[in-house]
DNA sequence: CGATATCTTGATATCGATATCATTCACTTC
DNA sequence: GAAGTGAATGATATCGATATCAAGATATCG
C-alpha cells in the first residue's frame, strides 16, 4: 500500500480510502489508485487489517463427525448445509473456517467472530464447550435444545411429525409404528409431533427405538415387529435408509408396500426417489438451511436482535 | 501479552518467548509466565502473529459444487475428503478456510499459505484461474491431469479400471460393457485401465457413455442395450448408482445378476453394499485422500520436494 | 470582503505479535 | 584479577492496514 501511495503520488492513508470506496477521497483519485492497484495486482494483507480493526471477518464451522451411527461423514446433508452457509458468508465478505469438533477449543476457532455448529442433533455437552468461549453462536439443531440461551436453526420437526401422522389418518391407518432414536434431539421432536397428533384421534403409535440408521436397521426393526406378532398398518421411519430396509423386510414377510403397510421416510435422498417403489418422504432444505443458520450468526455478529427459527418441512408423497 | 508481561514483571518479548516454547528463556520463567496465561484466559491474537510472520496458517480449500449431472453436493464423497483435510491440517497447527469456486479468486483466498481444489475431476479452466494465484496448490483428480505442473493426488482410477477387467476376465465374461462419461477425466482413467487390460486379452469392451450418475441413467443404460438386442455378459459402471440402475433393469427385462451379467460399480457407497444383492464395487478411501492431499500441500509451503500419487483402489467382490 | 462551511488530503498513533541486536550478570579460565 | 563465555532478559523496529485529529484548498454566504 506504501508502494501503491508513491506510485500515485498520495499518502498511504489516501489509498486505503480510496481502496475502500470511501466518500472522503476525491473520485478522481479513487479511480486512479483503483486503476494503479489493478494494474500493479495489489492484494490486501487481511491479517493487517483484521488486527486494526480487531475482528478476523470469519466465522467457523464446527462439525461434529463422531464416526458412529451410520449416520455422519456418509450423510450428504452437512454438505448442502456447508454449501449455503459458505454461499451467505462469502457473499457478505465472510470466510469460513472448518474445523471438526475437538475437546480443546482451537486458537483459529476462538479468533472467530461468530460460530456455528453443525452435527446430528449437536449434544449438550459440545454447546456448553464453545459456548464458553462467548462468541456469537448459531447452532442446527432442534428447538428448545439447551435452554433458549443460544440461537438454534432447524427444521421443524414437529410439523413433520404431525404431517406424517395426518397423512396415515388421512388414509385410516390406525397402527402406526414409529422407527428411530426419541434419545436424538431432532428425531424426538418428530415423534413429539407424530404423537400428539395422532393422541388427537385416540390413537398410539407403537414406538420401536433404532438407534443405527442404516437400512439393516430398518429390515431388522420390521422383522422383530413380525416375529413379536405386532399388528400394524404403517411406519414413519427417521430417515430414508431405515425406511427402505423396513420395505425391503415387509416385501421379503409377503406384506404389501402400501396396500397392506404404509411407509414413510425422512429426509427426501435422492436414493428414496429411485427406490421402488419410489419412497414417501419428508423433506427438509438443507441448503436454505445453511442460508439461514449464517444470516443469523451474521445479525448476532453486527448486534442485531436474532431469533431461533424452524423451516417448514414438507411432506412428499411418492408411492409407499 | 503487555498485561501478562507486566503481572510476570517480565518484558512482552519474553512472555512471547515463554509462550512459544523457546529454549531462550529461564525454565521457570516460562512456567510462571504459562501458568499466569493459562489463570487469566490469555488468547494469541492470530491476526498479529499472521502480520509479523508474514504468513496465514491457512489452507483454503475449494470446492466445486455445479449443481448438475447428479455427482456433486449430494454426494457424500467431497464431506470425507473434508474430513480427512481438516484433521490433518488442524492437527499441524493449520486452519481450512472452506470456499465455494467462483469466477473471481475471493480476497481471503489469496491470502492463504496454500490451494486445494476439489471437485468432481477439476475442470482445466478451474485449475488454470487458482494457477495464476501462484500459490502451492494440490489438486484431487485424475493423474497427469493439467501438464504434470501442479501436484495431484487422486485415487488409481486406472488401476481401478484394470482390476474390474480382471474379475471379469477370471470369471470368464467375454462381452463386457462400460457405463461412464469418458470426457470426466477421472472415469477416463477407469476407461482405460479397462480397456488395455482387456486388450491384452483381445476382448474390446462396449463403451455407453453416460453422463448422468444417476439410477435412472444406469436403468436408461441397460433398456437401450437391450433394445438395441446388444450382447453383453457383463457392466462395469462408474458409479454404484449407475450399477444399481443397471441390475434393476436386468432384472426386470429377466436376466439373472450375476449368472447371466455380471456387474461391478465404483464408490462402495454404503448404499451398495445394502443392495440386494450386495453389489460389488471399487473402494476409493478418501479420508486417506483427505490426509494426503493435505500433507502435500503442506509440503510444498514448507519448500520440500512433492510428487503428484494415486491411491490403490480396491475391488471389493460381494454378489453381482 | 471576511468568515464560515465543505471537500480533500495528510501526519501520526495504533492494533498485537516477533526478529534482531544489545545488555546484564554470573561464572570460568589462565 | 583481567578477559572471555554463555545464559537470560530487554529495547526497539517492524509487519500492513485504519482511526483520529489536523490542516490546506476551495466554495458559499451575508
Amino acid at each position: 500500500m506504501a508502494d501503491l501511495a508513491e506510485l500515485a503520488g498520495v499518502s498511504k492513508i489516501t489509498v486505503s480510502r480510496a481502496l475502500s470506496e470511501s466518500t472522503l477521497v476525491n473520485p478522481e483519485t479513487r479511480e486512479r489508485v483503483q486503476a494503479l492497484a489493478r494494474k500493479h495486482g495489489y492484494k490486501l494483507n487481511v491479517s493487517a487489517r483484521n488486527l486494526r480493526l480487531r475482528r478476523s471477518h470469519t466465522v467457523a464451522v464446527i462439525v461434529e463427525m463422531k464416526p458412529s451411527s451410520g449416520r455422519t461423514m456418509w450423510d450428504p446433508y452437512p454438505l448442502s448445509l456447508l454449501g449455503g452457509i459458505s454461499q451467505e458468508l462469502t457473499s457478505a465478505g465472510y470466510s469460513v473456517l472448518l474445523t471438526t469438533r475437538q475437546d480443546a477449543v482451537n486458537a483459529a476457532v476462538q479468533a472467530a467472530d461468530g460460530l456455528i455448529l453443525l452435527g446430528q442433533g449437536v449434544r449438550q455437552d459440545a454447546v456448553r464447550l464453545y459456548d464458553k468461549v462467548g462468541l456469537p453462536m448459531v447452532v442446527w439443531g432442534a428447538a428448545g435444545q439447551g435452554g433458549d440461551n443460544h440461537i438454534v436453526v432447524g427444521s421443524d420437526n414437529r410439523q413433520g411429525g404431525v404431517s406424517v401422522a395426518e397423512r396415515f389418518l388421512s388414509i385410516g391407518r390406525r397402527h402406526p409404528v414409529f422407527i428411530g432414536n426419541p434419545d436424538h434431539p431432532e428425531m424426538a421432536q418428530r415423534l413429539f409431533g407424530f404423537v400428539d397428533e395422532l393422541a388427537g384421534h385416540g390413537i398410539k403409535p407403537l414406538l420401536l427405538r433404532r438407534t443405527d440408521f442404516t437400512l439393516e436397521s430398518g429390515v431388522d426393526a420390521v422383522r422383530s415387529l413380525s416375529e413379536r406378532k405386532v399388528r400394524f398398518d404403517s411406519i414413519f421411519a427417521c430417515s430414508d435408509l431405515l425406511a427402505m430396509g423396513a420395505i425391503r423386510a415387509l416385501v421379503e414377510l409377503g406384506h404389501s408396500v402400501p396396500n397392506d403397510v404404509s411407509v414413510i421416510g425422512y429426509d427426501d435422498t435422492p436414493l428414496g426417489a429411485s427406490f421402488l417403489p419410489p419412497l414417501s418422504t419428508v423433506r427438509q432444505n438443507w441448503q436454505e438451511g445453511g442460508v439461514l443458520l449464517a444470516r443469523k450468526v451474521l445479525a448476532l455478529i453486527h448486534g442485531q436482535p436474532v431469533q431461533s427459527q424452524m423451516m417448514a418441512s414438507t411432506l412428499v408423497v411418492r408411492s409407499t
